[in-house]
DNA sequence: TTATCTTTTCAGCGGATACTGAACTCGATC
DNA sequence: GATCGAGTTCAGTATCCGCTGAAAAGATAA
């Protein structure tokens, strides 16, 4: 835990910068700070790599948070660790490329909702004013759900920067 | 406050549901229980508009609970309130029409990520290493955020149930 | 084994917020 | 004006959860 360890984020724009991306995946997913703040810190640090004592120490978290949410980002499969032999501490670093199977995933909780509406159609319906009011929202969740894969599907073909030479 | 305000949720299976519907809104959404629950009864409730001391014992929720909700619910636009002259209290009912106006707005919000991995990437960029992984992301979310207009067009035009005759 | 460094676990603190219940405001009727 | 019902506001309570700091557990080298 020495000087070498960088100041804590380097300059004041990208302290706020991170605190910015912190908030957001606060207010939109729900994740706790700290964990956003490792992902916006991987996302922009140079080198790439941190340890746990590195990000403890540039984010001013302590160690046991760390721990927790740097395995919490490792479950969303948004960041790795590489160990090292001997006593090296390991190394974490982000996924990048996860990114987008993220946003997938918490696009298609919404659409689970259909589930839910169906088997209220089922249950309540049959036909007349109650059932059209459920039925509506249904058709927007079945809609919505059905154009999901296309998205997906067009972001692999036409989406996804493609390998350039 | 009398017998004829409908038993508390009629069936447990409909509470049930109430229930889960309400949980999907808490988790997804960060709604409060009550508000999904006057959400989702108001989707089935027969007669489909209730005046808030209905809403109050239906849901087993207090009035203040109600009002602080009822008030929430109305701002997103996803129910509306009509007053009648008189002693008589408001009515309620759900406006089922606006709801893929709110799940559109709820995307829209994860595309805001645009914008900040835009700013990122002009602070800390240029090439390199740094910037390749923020480059990544944002243009992920480019991609996504331009999608959403064509999305959003196809639902006005294809999804969205015509009127019938 | 012992020593050293890394990582996890967990009790406890602090802040945030959903919810209640009661007081209060507002409007309408008499 | 006085009264009554509807609706809002708000102080207080309970609960939840992120975070810390310290202790325990794990891992490696001497």
């Amino acid at each position: 835990m020495s000087e070498e360890y960088v100041q804590r984020t380097e300059r004041p724009a990208m302290q706020e910068w991170i605190e910015q991306m912190a908030a957001h995946f606060e207010a939109s997913e729900g994740m706790p700070l700290i964990a956003g703040r490792i992902l916006a810190f991987l996302l922009i640090c140079d080198p790439p790599e941190r340890t746990a004592a590195e990000l403890s120490y540039a984010l001013a978290a302590s160690t046991g948070s760390i721990s927790t949410n740097v395995r919490l980002l490792m479950r969303l499969g948004v960041i790795s660790k590489s160990t090292r032999q001997g006593r090296e501490a390991a190394l974490y670093k982000v996924e990048e490329d996860r990114w987008p199977v993220l946003v997938r995933q918490r696009m298609e909780r919404v659409t689970d909702l259909e589930e839910l509406t169906a088997s209220g159609l089922r249950m309540f319906s049959g036909q007349g004013e109650r059932a059209r009011r459920l039925r509506t929202v249904h058709e927007f969740y079945k809609w919505l759900a059905g154009e999901m894969p296309e998205l997906w599907r067009r972001w692999e073909r036409e989406g996804k920067p493609q390998l350039r030479f």
